[in-house]
DNA sequence: CTGAAAGCGCTTACAG
DNA sequence: CTGAAAGCGCTTACAG
């Protein structure tokens, strides 16, 4: 493999210049910018990353700590990931992914190692023993989830508790007053899956203030036990008219419930879920949901975490969390209830 | 951050001493060890994995490309990557995901500027560009899937041909006489899924052998086109009792599709799929299928791969394709044909 | 069994 | 505007 003494042999200058002229970094005269990009042609000449990280400090590569739970629902994570690798690459970096049950030994792995610039941690949880590594590592890092402490990061996550506020209203004016909020299982909770009561909590509140009742039940995340507790659940609650779904193997096992029970929305039932336009897509989900928006929230993570990387040395940006707002993706599942039940 | 000059002045040795002790390469004495041990902890000392590439030329990274293409299923691809990425884990490797459209130019990059030891191809097509930059490169690769032109190459698939014939005659065996199969979409065809035309060039050859009918018909690779797709397919041939799927996103949309007609399986139709078992359930596929075991060929690929890394130097061990056979996962889909139709 | 030295391939002050 | 030199943090013959 050609080195950059190659090319500066080749083109007749000095590794310096040719440096210079690669990176552009000094003014170089002309005809030594083309003797030297002529020689890099003739080479087939790129830089060495391992040499050029040694030496600059910097890996032009971001760790994506993504966690694969056996009680989660992995295609849901697989957006994420896109939506970070794609942003990544825009600004020139690559994804080093780590998938490792382990997350914090794998943090402090790639971290310490120096193998990359900075870190993108996915599925954060209230208590994050990731947290800890990040915080000692030299590197900066973005979370998308909100931990129970996020002092001195940068966090971005949908805003849950104003959308289940946004899921109650807008069944409260249709005129529902028999809600029922399906969520994550247990253990999501129990592991930290803050997202699971911020969201409940929320809409808890905004329906007592409205004057309706909402009830919660949680469901597993996985076939074929989510398709038993659903339509367990629905039994359970003949008279509820409007049904929040915070669960995405639930939001998948719903049509065939529905089927099995004879029942069809929003005829018999509204409908509002949460999760992305592409899960819906990819599951034929029918039902009008709030936009988890994975794409939109890795990007702005990683454009947050490159802003940082990039501007070691300069203004310290303070840290922070950023929500963004949830939006009501309407699929038509939503109604005014029946009057029968 | 700790060098390994630190680890030596504080133990007391050479900086070669430390590193051999690190190492293990060399036999070192016990007390020393003790020593740089020690002073390993007492710094929280981590090599630098640039400096350490630089050195020995090995940056313990494997390459991971995998192509995320609008009209094919994304979630089928996950089971892959973690199949791989798993694997490579276990045996010492971190995970560079590269998943941008020009797969040939990623993998140029990758290689030529020395970021990873070896690569995993994903998808690979009927006439793959990457195949060119693979075997130009000086590290090795494995390929899941299939091309054309293997020559040189390490590649492992399942056998497609072999599931095609394993459907059909599966079917047969219970007294189908009238087969359909619904493939992939054309385009998949025509950008080289050669494992749709392997499949289905079987699976006539084997109804023809056994004196029945088999027809073909293509669907979407996405919704809500597949469930058109899929109701217009059942719609065009009422005689139909037996149904191959080779389409993960059309297995999905079936369910809902015989719902919506009244059929069921098997009292109505019998239906074999091509698809992961995991795939089923996080679907919750109740149709018998062929298992694609996108976790095995992930391992097999990964172990085949660090085999070459780690023996650059020594036997030339032989290229090859290596087919996994495919197995029916029964899920009760399949019986005898309804005297009826 | 240990250490001094060279080298991996780059970048970057610094002198000219 | 260009080049000689030092340095990034490791490993690895080689001499002792």
């Amino acid at each position: 493999m050609a080195t950059i003494g190659d090319v500066a042999r080749v083109a007749g200058v000095s590794r310096s210049t040719a440096s210079n002229v690669l990176s552009g970094k000094k003014v170089t005269s002309p005809e030594i910018q083309v003797r030297v990009l002529a020689a890099v042609e003739q080479l087939g000449y790129t830089p060495n990353a391992g040499a050029r990280a040694l030496a600059t400090s910097q890996t032009m590569v971001i760790g994506l700590l993504a966690q694969f739970l056996p009680d989660e629902f992995a295609p849901a994570m697989l957006q994420y990931i896109l939506g970070v690798s794609n942003t990544a690459r825009e600004l020139g970096y690559d994804i080093l992914l780590v998938s490792e049950a382990d997350g914090a030994r794998a943090l402090k792995r790639i971290t310490d190692s120096r193998m990359v610039d900075g870190v993108v941690l996915l599925n954060v949880a209230d208590q994050d023993d990731r947290l800890e590594v990040l915080r000692a590592a030299s590197q900066p890092g973005a979370l998308i989830g909100l931990p129970g402490d996020p002092r001195d990061l940068d966090v971005f996550d949908l805003d849950f508790a104003e959308a289940g506020r946004l899921m109650v209203d807008h069944l409260v004016r249709l005129g529902h007053r028999e809600l029922l909020l399906v969520s994550q299982p247990e253990h999501v909770v129990e592991r930290g899956g803050a997202y699971v009561w911020r969201l409940q909590d929320a809409a808890l509140e905004e329906a007592e203030l409205r004057g309706v009742r909402l009830r919660t039940a949680s469901a597993a995340a996985q076939q074929p036990q989510v398709g038993r507790d659903i339509t367990a659940i629905l039994d359970a609650h003949p008279d509820v008219t409007g049904l929040l779904v915070h669960n995405e193997a639930a939001a998948a096992a719903l049509p065939s419930a529905l089927h099995v029970r004879g029942l069809s929305s929003p005829a018999d039932l509204s409908v509002i879920g949460r999760y992305s336009d592409e899960f819906a897509r990819t599951f034929s989900l029918p039902f009008s949901s709030i936009e988890s928006a994975p794409d939109r929230l890795g990007q702005l993570a990683v454009r947050q975490l490159v802003r940082r990387i990039e501007s070691r040395t300069g203004l310290p940006e303070p840290h922070g969390v950023r929500f963004i707002s949830p939006e009501l993706v309407d699929r038509g599942s939503t109604g005014a209830p029946r009057p029968g039940r």
